[in-house]
DNA sequence: TGATATCGTACTTAAACAGTACTATTATTA
DNA sequence: TAATAATAGTACTGTTTAAGTACGATATCA
């Protein structure tokens, strides 16, 4: 499918939320809020950010006037931690069994699942394909969505790209690394 | 969940298997002798096989000696193609409704199913990060494939990453763009 | 005419996604 | 100390998608 799921959809709302308040105040932010605010399923909300909690990409506190905040810097925090947070690994495909742990690399145990071994026509560029996507993911931040949502918020407060940029100019997404020029992560709730 | 679904898989196993036949010989190949080969369900390839001939990928010819060869040159079928003719438009979000389409591009109607529109913190960042997961799939070619399985063939032809570069060369897949330096799509077949 | 293909379509099963609900625990506040 | 407001953990349900199968029709070749 090739896409995210809505639940990681929701997890980037509410910690992209997270990420611009802690600006302003340190008070911790509830599930209760964040789901009346951007009108996402607060059940389903709320087993999200018990998720990221047990991530660590959240602290909670239990309680009245208890929530949630950021547990680490914004910049910290890519767009991998989140996916692998609610989704678990990425694997591009079933015969991609781990990610490349870090950049000492790549992978020891790689593909155990393929019963074609060496046979299989695509095996190599799959991987490298696998590779590929993971540092992406890796390398786009919480902070990269954050100045994104400002830069373009001055730009375009409406929706539906009014003011992407065609062709030539990167746009505000400058921090945004890997993939050629522009881009960063995701939009909205609410599915049909 | 952001992977390749396993019809995907096998339609790359096959487009890849009939773009390095295509340079020996020119004769149609069944879809039996793939599945055979490669160890793939051969309904299932079948139905795959048509779905990659209904999309203009590949040529087709009844009749005993009949089968499948590629319709265009390697070069001119890109990842997305594939994914598309068999997956439908990838769209990274709900709220992400259309591809974009060219270059000349940026998708007048994207984001129909948000309703949150400017409200949404992440909506611009999302839809940069579709477009530039459009891009990296556009450009990434059955060539590339090709080209990156006979590389590696020279120097492993096992199988789990014996012989991937780790940190500084990008190896084979010179002619990969966009993500970076590395990668390109997928293995195998026959998940567990 | 029979064998070998693709073509189109419909069907079935299994897994994942999306969302809900309930009980327990912890902290604040009156 | 009791009520309230929150998270923690877990289990459950309905819907959709993925994965695979099957079959009748059509076309080609020997």
């Amino acid at each position: 499918m090739l896409s995210l799921t809505r639940k990681t959809d929701y997890a980037l709302v509410a910690l992209s939320h997270l990420g611009s308040r802690r600006r302003d105040d340190a008070r911790p932010v509830s599930a209760r809020e964040i789901a009346d605010r951007f009108e996402l399923p607060p059940s389903l909300l709320m087993n999200i950010l018990k998720e990221l909690g047990n991530a660590g990409l959240l602290n909670s506190t239990r309680g009245s006037n208890g929530g949630y905040e950021l547990a680490v810097d914004p910049a910290a925090v890519s767009l991998m931690d989140v996916v692998a947070a609610i989704e678990g690994p990425v694997r591009i495909t079933t015969c991609c069994q781990t990610e490349p742990t870090d950049a000492t690399h790549l992978s020891a145990d790689v593909a155990e699942a393929c019963s074609l071994e060496d046979r299989c026509p695509i095996r190599e560029p799959i991987h490298r394909l696998h590779e590929r996507i993971h540092r992406f993911l890796a390398q786009v931040t919480l902070a990269d969505l954050l100045d994104d949502a400002d830069a373009s918020a001055v730009t375009s407060a409406c929706c539906c790209g009014s003011s992407i940029n065609t062709e030539s100019d990167p746009g505000p997404l400058v921090a945004m690394p890997v993939l050629e020029t522009e881009a960063a992560p995701t939009c909205c709730s609410k599915g049909p």
